[in-house]
DNA sequence: AAGGACGCCAACCGCAGCCGT
DNA sequence: TACGGCTGCGGTTGGCGTCCT
């Protein structure tokens, strides 16, 4: 195989480019070549790496096929709840700046976190009859999903084989987070503390950015403790209460076993 | 057992920006 | 300055596997 890589005659291969190019699935021995040139010559120049490994491929396919799935550091497996609670923090501030998400979790790619963000939260927003990029839909991620993420990840932390012990409790004294049109503003500080700090650099790990302990800490400090519900209307009051219960109903599609798997096995 | 519905994900497409000539 | 090639990004699609009836 190697042998293929080195000797393809370029130039002649420059010649028959237009012929016949590949698309759809790659195979295994294409996987290989591509590696190997890499291996060899770096990323980068991937149309004159199409033509010169002699893999009848656009520059941009062997681009993609290396950057989403031959990168020796691509992460494989589910999504954790850590990545998700990052994921979900970051796109409430950048939208879908994908690539850029994808800088802040090592290993992922911009198109893992894509799909994962139009299959899974997505399908949630659509549960909750509501736009993804809604009011409605913000709020119940900022104050029903991404507190109750934390808490299962604090529970994890806690006891591998207790997963649900606090957040009802949780709810019980805080059940005072309604939404309010000013509220959702990006530069929200309930917003600003869960976000990494502006001066902490890409190459950061995953925990150093994203302090799980002190983010519920402050959340659970947040000085506004009356019951907030009764600042509303009744039908908006009912319509938050609605959504509420919705989300919950539907959250816990967001996580499965193979997260808590993940997250016993980090503890053990 | 069969087939239709659904979810997931790899890969493609179009566009914009950058850079060298 | 204009142009063409390359790269990167976000949106979309199609195929495959699983689930459900």
């Amino acid at each position: 195989m190697d042998t293929q890589v080195r000797n393809h005659d370029c130039a002649t291969y420059q010649n028959e480019e237009n012929i016949d190019i590949k698309k759809g699935p790659w195979t295994a021995e294409e996987d290989v070549i591509l590696a190997e040139y890499v291996a060899i010559h770096g990323e980068g120049r991937w149309n004159t790496a199409a033509r010169c490994a002699g893999l009848k491929r656009t520059g941009k396919s062997c681009r993609l096929r290396w950057l989403n799935y031959l990168r020796p550091d691509i992460r494989r497996g589910n999504i954790t709840l850590q990545e998700q609670l990052l994921i979900l923090e970051l796109h409430s501030r950048w939208g879908n700046r994908w690539s850029k998400i994808a800088q802040q979790l090592p290993g992922r790619t911009d198109n893992e976190i894509k799909n994962y963000w139009r299959t899974r939260v997505q399908k949630q927003a659509k549960q909750l009859k509501c736009d993804v990029n809604s009011k409605q839909f913000r709020d119940s991620m900022r104050h029903i999903w991404i507190p109750r993420l934390i808490e299962r990840i604090q529970a994890a932390s806690r006891s591998p084989t207790d997963q649900s012990t606090t957040y009802s409790s949780y709810k019980d004294n805080h059940n005072d987070i309604p939404p309010s049109s000013e509220a959702v503003q990006m530069n929200d500080p309930m917003i600003e503390w869960m976000m990494p700090e502006p001066s902490r650099t890409s190459s950061e790990s995953l925990e150093t950015q994203v302090s799980l302990v002190s983010s519920v800490t402050k959340y659970q400090n947040q000085p506004n403790k009356q019951n907030l519900y009764g600042l509303y209307s009744e039908e908006e009051s009912n319509r938050w209460v609605e959504m509420e219960t919705l989300a919950e109903e539907s959250l816990d599609s967001l996580w499965n076993q193979e997260n808590i798997w993940f997250l016993q096995q980090q503890l053990i």
